[in-house]
RNA sequence: GGGAGCAUAGCUCAGCUGGGAGAGCACUUGCCUUACAAGCAAGGGGUCACAGGUUCGAGCCCUGUUGUUCCCACCA
């Protein structure tokens, strides 16, 4: 085999890797009664483009869960898929179209279908193989598409029961209308925005002739559409005009004056206009109070030929038009600025029109509370768990859900309309007669359902709902869900009240919520801002490893993460670490190498680091559990850099060259090499794996090792202790050298005394770097010799620098580690004769603070005999 | 108007059921000690936003204040 590099290159080495596992088959899920399942279902990418961050960061945690669960002998399926995403797609498609100059209505229904298509084709294959890049273990034999057929069926499926029972119902009711995209869009997908605009101080005259009202408004074009004037009923200025008309300027409709404790008496003059037409409010108000509804606007926003003044004016060209004419006629008073909330089309960002017609809608009061429910009794939990409260405030004020688009892209809605009797017949398949009079005159509804009905039923429909299936009873509720908060609303909540309703049962047991990625000065990445970084460029430049780890090393559940330079500098460079600590072991390992087992003696330092990996085994998997994956990445990191590396190689290398000694070593190195590829493969797959390959001998892929569980005999809390006084001492030495200015190259004498000097005599070839001559005793008489004096918790270094002992020096810097550990002397004294700690406190806390009074004690001792020698 | 989060080292952030604060990057000093200079060794640097309270003990729990970010509502 070719030497490996000094510098990990990830690139061929990821690829290989992917299709290594492919080719061996390890994603598949298997239907295995004797196992546990565990399920994830992606939250499937819109087919709109390309991943981004926070898809990578998305879909990093979920490999990592699924992988680590795979590890551990669940049978595991993390399926794979994506969403059609339509009013978002049709807008990207209609935009291509415009291009060429072409419409919709242009091509009709069926090419542009053909069209969606091909792109559908074209972008859902480049997501897959970004996904793939990432190195997600999804199992692509069961790949599926909101828009597939069997999502399809589970679409008219549950349509046509919801129907059935009521919960979906066509009514005529006011919308929000989006002008540009010409669809309904749901309240969920409308967005706020300020924006500057103007208050219009407008007069209408009484009738009677008695005078004028005045009232403000920020759509002065709207007034084609008032057919009221509300005040509030307890408003003593306008008490005697209610009852009474007025006439609307410029179109001289008389319309009444009606009282409704809508109107805020405090606001503007305490007086609003009333379109119940084209406001939600005012449209309420209409509702109660039986006006007349007056539409003045067509689809797009235009005004309707029914003024002909205006007609084919869109609303701005309107607004100015009527404002003049108002000026014109006597009725604007003033015109003042005012910001103020106008709400946005969230894909194409056109302000909203709200508008009355004739939609479907889903009763949202039937559904909600068995959703609310399953959370507060634990059928589903959220982490951080206070995500369970955006969740509820969603379902406990959610209205009626619209779900018809005026779109063709999506789901058609599968209600056929009879034109001899009018009947509506709702079934899963084209009827072939009228249910009611059995003509065959159908036509079906142009409409296309909202794409978050078909992602509700996602967790069940890609499992073969509506179809009593193998998978579907096998990995039904699903285990977890991973998504960002952005979400909760969207979709989480419609997931829950569908699963429950379908299925019988939660959609998943634990939600997973986790932030934002956002650029390095905190912004969210945006197109507008071209602030967003492609996470395939940092796999091109970087690997798929270094961008794993560098969206979950530090992270916290929940938390925004910026995305900075540094994170994913440091992450390759822990990857380098550990190709190179790797290289380093294997470089060692004599031809025909495989681990067969410990040896039977260890070492004091072995056990000192199995016992340290032990610990780090433990915590990994708790905060897995957890879902802590940032911790459990920082808790590899320090191990493998800080303990393995930096500690255990470094005291292997001299018994490296000890031919007795240099197997039970590599055993121990290999060992705990292997174990810490396990350990940390679920979160960087490809270069564990590959070192894997080299290093174990194992024909079998890393990903299906068992995955390491904490284990008792490991558990060597002595030497543990012990040998990190060994280490203590030496960053001792090595700090008092570095501040005497010695020569890295220069070894001196070193005394050490401790009450186990057999214990570091045995443990002397650790400071062969520091001395050729380590004396070490319980007490030592070392006559009028210069010393310099180190005192450690747990033992006292005697370093013989008889020319470079400056006296006075020393003196000051011992006089000064003494005031400190007289310092601490006296606060743990102050705390130990503290009668309510003694006895409050509990006893371990105690007896630990006694403790560090003796070893500070001790300490103290060791520096003033320091003091009194040099003296 | 309602709700939530955040405020800890120069920067970005961890910090578990309360027991004397950590990482990465940056900084200082010294090292090419042949696994790794994408590295090694040693070090400096913190009134844990502020004010109260609970407690033997508070970065952590409670109350309030300030600043900041986000979500929802949408008063015309």
């Amino acid at each position: 085999m070719k030497e490996p590099d000094k510098v990990y290159s990830p690139k061929e080495i990821e690829k290989e890797i992917y299709d290594y596992w492919t080719e061996n088959d390890c994603f598949r899920a298997e239907i295995d009664t004797d196992k546990e399942p565990y399920t994830i279902v992606i939250p499937p990418p819109n087919i709109t483009g390309q991943l981004h961050m926070g898809h990578a960061l998305d879909n990093t945690l979920q490999d990592a869960i699924i992988r680590r669960k795979r590890m551990q002998g669940y049978s595991t399926l993390w399926l794979p898929g994506t969403d059609h995403a339509s009013i978002a797609t049709e807008a990207k498609i209609v935009a291509a179209m415009k291009k060429e100059g072409l419409t919709k209505e242009d091509i009709g229904r069926e090419k542009f279908l053909e069209r969606a298509w091909e792109w559908k084709e074209k972008y859902a294959g480049r997501i897959i193989e970004q996904l793939k890049s990432l190195g997600c273990s999804c199992d692509w034999s069961r790949l599926r598409f909101t828009l597939d057929e069997g999502c399809s069926r589970a679409v008219n499926e549950v349509f046509k029961k919801y129907y059935d029972e009521g919960i979906i119902y066509r009514g005529n009711r006011i919308v929000n209308w989006c002008p540009n995209c010409k669809t309904t869009i749901s309240d969920a997908e409308v967005e706020f925005e300020e924006q500057q605009s103007f208050f219009w101080h407008l007069r209408y005259k009484l009738s009677d002739g008695s005078g004028y009202v005045e009232l403000a408004t920020t759509r002065p074009e709207t007034m084609l559409g008032d057919t009221a004037v509300a005040v509030n009923p307890d408003d003593e200025r306008y008490k005697s005009l209610v009852g009474k008309t007025v006439i609307l300027p410029i179109v001289h409709r008389e319309i009444p004056v009606i009282a409704d404790s809508y109107v805020d008496m405090e606001f503007g003059t305490g007086v609003v206009k009333i379109t119940p037409a084209h406001d939600p409010n005012d449209y309420e108000v209409g509702l109660r109070h039986n006006l007349p509804v007056e539409n003045i606007f067509t689809d797009d926003a235009h005004i309707v030929d029914d003024y002909p003044k205006y007609a084919g004016l869109d609303r701005y060209e309107a607004r100015k038009a009527i404002v003049k004419d108002l000026e014109a006629e006597g009725a604007l008073v003033k015109t003042e600025p005012y910001a103020h909330n106008v709400g946005c089309c969230y894909r194409c960002g056109n302000s909203v029109e709200p508008r009355i017609s004739d939609q479907w809608f889903v009763r949202m009061e039937p559904l909600c509370q068995p959703a609310i429910d399953a959370v507060a009794e634990g059928k589903t939990k959220f982490i951080p768990d206070r995500f369970a409260k955006v969740y509820n405030r969603w379902l406990e004020n959610l209205h009626d859900w619209c779900i018809s688009r005026q779109l063709w892209w999506g789901h058609r809605i599968p209600a056929w309309y009879c034109d001899d009797c009018g009947h509506i017949n709702v079934d899963t398949k084209a009827p072939e007669r009228c249910q009611k009079c059995g003509s065959t005159k159908l036509r079906q509804d142009e409409d296309t359902l909202d794409t978050w009905f078909s992602s509700a039923l996602w967790p069940f429909s890609t499992l073969g709902y509506p179809d009593d299936t193998d998978d579907l009873r096998y990995f039904y509720p699903t285990s977890t869900l991973v998504t960002g908060y952005d979400i909760i609303f969207f979709w989480v909540v419609r997931m829950m009240f569908s699963g429950i309703k379908h299925m019988g049962d939660v959609p998943f047991r634990t939600v997973v919520i986790h932030g934002l990625v956002r650029d390095a000065l905190g912004r969210k990445m945006s197109k507008s801002l071209g602030n967003g970084i492609d996470p395939l460029e940092i796999v091109e430049q970087y690997g798929a490893d270094a961008l794993r780890f560098s969206l979950i090393n530090g992270i916290s559940p929940g938390n925004d993460i910026l995305f900075r330079d540094e994170r994913i500098i440091s992450s390759r460079n822990f990857n380098n670490k550990i190709w190179n600590a790797s290289r380093f072991v294997m470089m060692n390992l004599p031809d025909g190498y495989g681990f067969k087992e410990l040896p039977k003696e260890l070492k004091a330092e072995d056990k000192w680091l199995l016992c340290r990996l032990n610990d780090t085994t433990r915590e990994v998997n708790e905060n897995f559990e957890k879902m802590e994956l940032g911790i459990v990445s920082q808790k590899l990191y320090s191990f493998f850099w800080d303990t393995y590396c930096d500690w255990y190689i470094e005291i292997a290398k001299p018994r490296l060259s000890d031919e007795k000694q240099k197997g039970d070593v590599l055993d121990i190195l290999v060992f705990v090499l292997m174990q810490f590829l396990k350990l940390i493969h679920p979160i960087i797959p490809f270069i564990t794996e590959r070192i894997w390959q080299s290093l174990s001998g194992s024909d079998r892929p890393l990903m299906l090792e068992p995955y390491p569980q904490y284990d008792s005999s490991f558990d060597f809390r002595q030497e543990e202790r012990d040998f990190s006084m060994v280490t203590e001492a030496i960053t001792a030495i090595r700090n008092i050298r570095t501040k005497m200015k010695i020569a890295p190259s220069v070894k001196t004498k070193i005394y050490i005394k401790t009450d186990k000097p057999d214990f570091f005599n045995s443990c002397s070839f650790m400071f062969s770097r520091l001395t050729n001559d380590l004396e070490c005793a319980e007490s030592f008489n070392l006559g009028d010799v210069k010393l310099i004096t180190v005192i450690t918790d747990f033992v006292s270094i005697f370093i013989p620098m008889n020319e470079l002992v400056d006296v006075e020096k020393e003196l000051l810097r011992l006089n000064a580690e003494k005031e400190k550990v007289q310092a601490d002397i006296d606060r743990l004294n102050a705390k130990l004769s503290n009668e309510n700690f003694v006895t409050r406190a509990p006893e371990h806390v105690v007896a630990a603070e006694k403790e560090k009074l003796d070893a500070a004690l001790s300490k103290l001792s060791g520096i003033e005999s320091g003091i009194s020698e040099l003296m």
